[in-house]
RNA sequence: CGGGGUGUAGCGCAGGCCGGUUAGCGCAUCGGUUUUGGGAACCGAGGGUCGGAGGUUCGAAUCCUCUCACCCCGACCA
């Protein structure tokens, strides 16, 4: 490709909605153009980038047995129904009506689709099992689309479904599918982590993120210092465990005036004590039950936990007049001890590292010291139910948990049979009963990959492509367009690197030098090439490796070997 | 959804409070001359329904009303 051909310019200026590195450098590079919010143009540099993504994925994943579909991206609303999201899933569910005053959204994702699709041919045991996957482009009418491709409403993803006989054969279906994410992301040059992630509106109770290690990332990861565990903030525990203490010396219960204090805070500084000896008392309604969530008062209550443990859909603070029916005092006094409505309560386990505690009385303007646990009052479970944060203990080890910023770009679920028993996505077993099939599903967002790799691999100048994925491996810069000598070396030697193998542009602009290696720098192929007239006489070019910034001066006819070698060198897998 | 802000040439912006002939600047584009190893200089040119609708006025980019779009922070979501 000659450059003075490409579709493409590049920008000194972007427009202010880039606020982070990745999202600037796709727009100056000439990569991509917003047509609406959180919707994008691909111009040809990135979708080379995005397609040969798409190769490596398609690659790993049909060697292990998956196959490839297309499903539409137009959906009927019946399937939704079916599955019951169309009520709950909301309003980033982009909704359309046909002519016909019929019902349909965007796809946000295929599972009511794909479920469809394979009941329609599953009959038999022996049929299975099936791991089907796609590149499409999906519709997520976000709240507040931001960062380009890493969070647009419209965008690539390929998704891929498994169906299996029995939970353990979904199980081992979700383990390949782990290892071909791993070898994906190993393949494409990126630095990532597989962590532990909480499930959330999809369902099911087994779960990885891949995360791309990046500091504008938008998740927050805690990993051990020693070993390899890693755990999303929703997902992360630390070494917290219950405590059985020695209740014995505590005195009993006893009501103190804590005129105004609602606060931890404000409790803890009126009663003289730290925020640890207070009791941080929350009523929360999970889908429709109020449910009281206890946590020591230094501690942050994990939303994503309680929803996990009461294995509800949804999880938000009460309102008042809930509040009302349950207590007689209002949030801040809130406690475990005299609730006029008994509900569920939930301790977490930092409840019990502290002999005793203060909580709210249930009375306006008191609150209750010497609260024990399990003797003045009986949670009906013990578990972790607050927000782990760095410098708390591995839960695994004897290491310490720290903090890191992660781009979300790929998650694997074990999904078990939601979708397929509420859908009658079924088949004969060898009993000859009729069962539903066990699913896994499995997602990686193709152009949130792609900018998360320039987030990660980018310098002051611009992109750095890591080998696999740059849209052109190599350019070719003939720096004085006027010189015959040096526009016939190096077109000559574009064709032959190009012959060998080596996908490579020309610059072909009547541009001045420096013009031409800012562009180079900034697209980012791995391999420059420069022909200057002087080093032409000597029978010599440069090559420039992006990675390193480094010039070398070569031999024309060593030039093409070298360049393979490198290329060579890049792909191996590390 | 709450708070804040912005729409003026392809992109980045000025002008607006205080209404007044041809609406400016930088980048980009086109032509010319000189340049040519790290985003060249000079001369010249083209490009605008000032987001849209309505209103006030002799006169509106500027003031008023409505509307649409977009951005930022938060909440939400995975």
């Amino acid at each position: 490709m000659r450059v003075s051909q490409l579709f493409f310019q590049t920008l000194k200026e972007v427009p202010k909605e880039a606020q982070i590195e990745s999202h600037r450098l796709l727009y100056r590079a000439g990569m991509i153009q917003k047509l609406a919010s959180g919707v994008y143009n691909y111009l040809p540099l990135v979708l080379r980038s995005i397609r040969k993504l798409e190769d490596i994925i398609r690659e790993e994943l049909n060697k292990r047995g998956c196959q490839e579909v297309l499903m539409p991206s137009v959906q009927p609303a019946e399937l939704w129904q079916e599955s019951g999201r169309w009520s709950y899933y909301g309003p980033e569910l982009l909704r359309l009506k046909d002519r016909k005053g019929g019902d349909f959204c965007l796809g946000p994702t295929h599972e009511e689709v794909i479920t469809d699709m394979v009941r329609r041919n599953l009959r038999s045991y022996k049929q299975l099992p099936y791991n089907l996957y796609q590149f499409q482009s999906k519709f997520r009418d976000e709240v507040r689309p931001r960062f380009g491709l890493m969070r647009g409403r419209e965008f690539i993803m390929k998704d891929g479904y498994s169906f299996d006989v029995s939970e353990e054969k979904a199980k081992e279906s979700y383990k390949k599918m782990y290892e071909a994410y791993n070898a994906i992301f190993r393949r494409s040059g990126l630095k990532f982590k597989p962590v532990d992630a909480a499930t959330g509106a999809i369902g099911g109770d087994m779960s990885h993120e891949f995360q791309v290690l990046a500091d504008a990332g938008e998740d927050t990861i805690l990993s051990c210092s020693k070993c390899d565990y890693a755990a999303n903030l929703e997902k992360a525990t630390s070494v917290y465990k219950e405590n059985e203490l020695d209740f014995s010396a505590v005195p009993p219960m006893k009501d103190v005036a804590t005129p105004d204090q609602k606060s931890v805070e404000e409790v803890a500084a009126f009663l003289g004590k730290t925020t640890e000896e207070i009791m941080k008392s929350m009523i929360y309604m999970v889908d429709e039950e109020p449910v009281l969530i206890l946590v020591r008062g230094d501690k942050e209550i994990n939303e994503a936990k309680v929803q996990a443990f009461c294995k509800g859909n949804a999880v938000e603070l009460a309102s008042d007049s809930v509040i009302e029916e349950i207590s007689s005092a209002e949030h801040g006094f809130i406690g475990p001890v005299g609730l006029k409505k008994q509900i569920k309560i939930l301790a977490d386990y930092s409840v019990t590292t502290m002999p005793s505690l203060t909580a709210g009385a249930n009375k306006v303007g008191f609150h209750t010291e010497n609260v024990v646990i399990k003797r003045d009052f009986t949670p009906d479970a013990i578990s972790d139910f607050v927000i782990t944060t760095a410098g708390e203990r591995c839960p695994h080890c004897d290491g310490v948990l720290e903090e890191c910023r992660g781009i979300e770009v790929g998650q694997v679920f074990y999904l078990g049979t939601k979708y397929s028993s509420k859908m009658k996505c079924e088949f004969i077993d060898e009993s000859g009963a009729s069962v539903p099939a066990v699913m896994g599903c499995y997602g990686i967002g193709v152009g949130r990959t792609v900018q998360a790799a320039i987030e990660q691999n980018h310098d002051e100048f611009g992109i750095i492509w890591p080998m696999a994925i740059a849209p052109y491996e190599a350019i070719v810069l003939p720096l004085q367009m006027n010189k015959e000598e040096v526009k016939n070396a190096a077109f000559d030697f574009y064709e032959k690197l190009n012959m060998a193998g080596v996908e490579t542009v020309i610059d072909d602009r009547d541009e001045r030098a420096g013009f031409k290696f800012n562009d180079a720098d900034l697209v980012g192929y791995p391999v420059q090439v420069i022909f200057g007239a002087k080093s032409l006489e000597k029978g010599i070019v440069e090559v420039k490796i992006r990675k390193t910034n480094e010039k070398q001066e070569v031999k024309i006819d060593e030039a093409i070997d070298f360049i393979v070698n490198f290329k060579k060198e890049e792909l191996k897998q590390k």
